[in-house]
DNA sequence: CTGATATAGTCAGTCTCACTGACCAGTTCG
DNA sequence: CGAACTGGTCAGTGAGACTGACTATATCAG
């Protein structure tokens, strides 16, 4: 058999932390989240976000994140508050429940990060963070400049 | 804002991949495979493979799998026979077309990893390999499955 | 050989989460 | 003021996943 493609090592290593942190955070009790919600809520930032600015981040159409949001809400993860500089908007803040989802997360992305140095040892860990880093700079649409991908539909 | 976790650079490569993979496909003209159908397409060889196991290794329902399994079909990607050895199952081959389909994706990987040498350069690119490969030893709960055939539960 | 049980696969129904299009309310600017 | 733009929702559709029930074949114990 021959070599699996890099980025197929990625996906399996990306999909891990993925699932850890998912798990990490249901063996918290918060186990009513949805990948789909957890999609948008990894957005949320303390001062609050529109739905279409974080419908534009995560791309995905404003109605599928206002529906995520509702469930967010519902939830109690987050709140929606009118927004002061405009009375069309209102924002997104991140309620009390959702702050203590967040820190369940990260906490868990630190552990792995730790546990990835341990195997590899720290030269090899900082050559992968300096490689993934340069890689980035030709596979990340997403950095800085550029149009609008056409998405295929 | 702090350093982003390798686990997200990994994710934007290995996206990065599929979609220029997904999108040299689509250009050679075969425009009618989703996304659903292609994670199920990657999982086909030459012999031929039960649409159980086919379920299993994507990771899905058989019923799921029996679905696109059926979309496959009837685009003639792949070809539905006997199983000789068991009256019950059918085994899914690749057809002609799914082969060209196939020859399409290696080439756009192979030219992607030239490319990311090419950036990187041939040192931190094998340090790039190994550091994934040596990940993959503790995130890849399926690594058998790749290096050996069937997985009896 | 027969009957119990396991396995391959399909059918039917449901759920989640994307999408588009139509629409309303508020803002901005001529 | 009125036209055009923007934030957001409502309604409808579709893909793709799921569970549960079912048929047909295989296998194994007695």
């Amino acid at each position: 058999m021959s070599e699996p493609h890099p980025a197929l090592l990625m996906f399996i290593g990306a999909r891990y932390v993925e699932q850890r942190v998912s798990d990490a955070v249901a063996a918290a009790g918060y186990d009513d989240i949805t990948p789909a919600m957890a999609r948008v809520a990894a957005r949320l930032s303390e001062d609050g976000i529109r739905v279409t600015d974080l419908a534009e981040q995560a791309r995905i159409t404003k109605q599928s994140a206002s529906v995520l949001v509702d469930q967010l809400e519902r939830a109690a993860y987050v709140e929606r508050v009118p927004d002061p500089a405009d009375a069309r908007a209102r924002l997104v803040v991140i309620a009390p429940r959702g702050r203590e989802v967040q820190q369940v997360a990260r906490r868990e992305e630190r552990a792995i990060e730790r546990e990835w140095s341990r195997h590899l040892g720290a030269e090899r860990m900082a050559a992968l963070k300096d490689a993934l880093k340069g890689l980035r700079e030709i596979t990340d649409p997403y950095r800085e400049d550029f149009a609008q991908p056409a998405r295929r539909g």
